[in-house]
DNA sequence: GGGGCCCTGTCGCCCGCGCGACACTATATA
DNA sequence: TATATAGTGTCGCGCGGGCGACAGGGCCCC
């Protein structure tokens, strides 16, 4: 997959935004550098807030997705230290329509959108790191839909794997090993498909013995020849 | 649908920019200010070209789309004079990913991403237009994501004629009219569907009064009684 | 340590819709 | 006006996978 790899390249490059920003932070501000924390479960926004910051993740694990009209939940992204969410305000996006939920105590770095505009207007490669991130954000998007739209299910839950485990994984010697508190509903909601069905299909893949997994981390045996 | 219109207003509001950046190009640029003609099926740009120019349409239509590796191809949009495309070279897409092709004759100005920077380095506004316009594309994606994924057949063709209408329609008294010729295979490719399914659908439509079309238009009875 | 709750695993039903096939009709080409 | 070509309409088959159901296993909390 060509495609795929040359995003992931892409991807690595803008994500020091953190270094960028926090650094500024505090040079500019002082004593204002502020730091939220949030308990399991809590929500950073829900539907319909005021979208007035953008958020960068000091520690903890926080899941962004979206209700259905069914009440159904939809995960776009499952965020850890040191990405940033909540970027939408800063393109104009006035009041939420995904929440920001922590899924573990979490502690979060919350940045006004006035604060972060000043900062742009002086620092020219912040402006388009920023741009670059939402445009990083963009491409992610396409990628995902291109596969959950015409992947079938396991083709799907596969290409997720190979993806967390290039984002997350840490490579010991062939294998790969992703430590993840993922439930295979989580994983299910990620993929666009159903709870029983990645169940059979990680099952399915530990016994052709290209995975192993269990209720901590999933351990990919050689990423290249996974599919 | 709350979502829809919210984020129908919030389109209105970014696509002048158009008027921002011609002027300004006249202004500072003279003759420089260049436009090119592409013939019917044209490719403005393909995969693996070098991303160095965002496209203004002056005139024509213009399909954004990609190929999958069955051959297959995407259509991600289609897009007609006065809008924008190729800005993910700004977002610092090096080589395209996907491509362009003219659907009809068309007249493109092109703006390399150097001319670009340029002006926006001088011109704060413009600066956060861009930033608007590709929030604004992912927002559009988000939603078109949750149509694909979690409607129906039926659902992403009726909500695809809402959208096309929102955007493109002409309003006479309570009907909506839609000039267009796209033809089912376009709409199957845009909706996700297959042909056959989009032809039934329209002509479920049509029986139940709800629309009316022909090969040059459709048109909405009521777009807020259409389900 | 016991009860409740969530996660995992497996089976079977069923339905949405993609897809091939084929006939028919409008549009471009000669 | 004849002929090729692309678009439209309709049917039936088949399969992927969602979903309900239920059983077993871990884990947390009182």
């Amino acid at each position: 997959m060509a495609t795929s790899s040359a995003a992931a390249l892409w991807y690595f490059e803008s994500v020091n935004l953190y270094h960028i920003l926090c650094p500024h932070k505090v040079k500019k501000m002082g004593d204002k550098h502020e730091f939220i924390r949030y308990k399991k479960d809590d929500f950073v926004y829900v539907p319909e807030d005021t979208a007035s910051n953008i958020y960068l993740i000091v520690d903890g694990r926080i899941k962004i997705g979206h209700y259905l009209d069914d009440g159904k939940e939809v995960v776009s992204s499952i965020l850890t230290t040191g990405e940033i969410f909540g970027e939408l305000a800063l393109a104009g996006e006035d009041t939420r329509r995904d929440f920001a939920q922590a899924m573990c105590d979490a502690v979060i770095c919350p940045l006004t959108i006035e604060e972060l505009k000043a900062l742009m207007f002086e620092n020219k490669e912040l402006s388009f790191k920023i741009l670059k991130l939402i445009g990083l954000r963009l491409m992610k998007l396409e990628r995902k839909l291109e596969l959950l739209v015409f992947k079938d299910a396991r083709t799907r839950v596969i290409e997720f794997l190979k993806d967390t485990a290039t984002w997350k994984g840490q490579r010991v010697g062939f294998e790969t090993m992703i430590p993840t508190k993922l439930t295979h509903k989580d994983i299910a909601a990620l993929t666009g498909t159903s709870r029983q069905t990645v169940t059979t299909i990680l099952n399915e893949l530990k016994e052709q013995n290209l995975i192993n997994f269990d209720r901590k981390k999933i351990l990919i045996r050689d990423i290249n020849n996974l599919r």
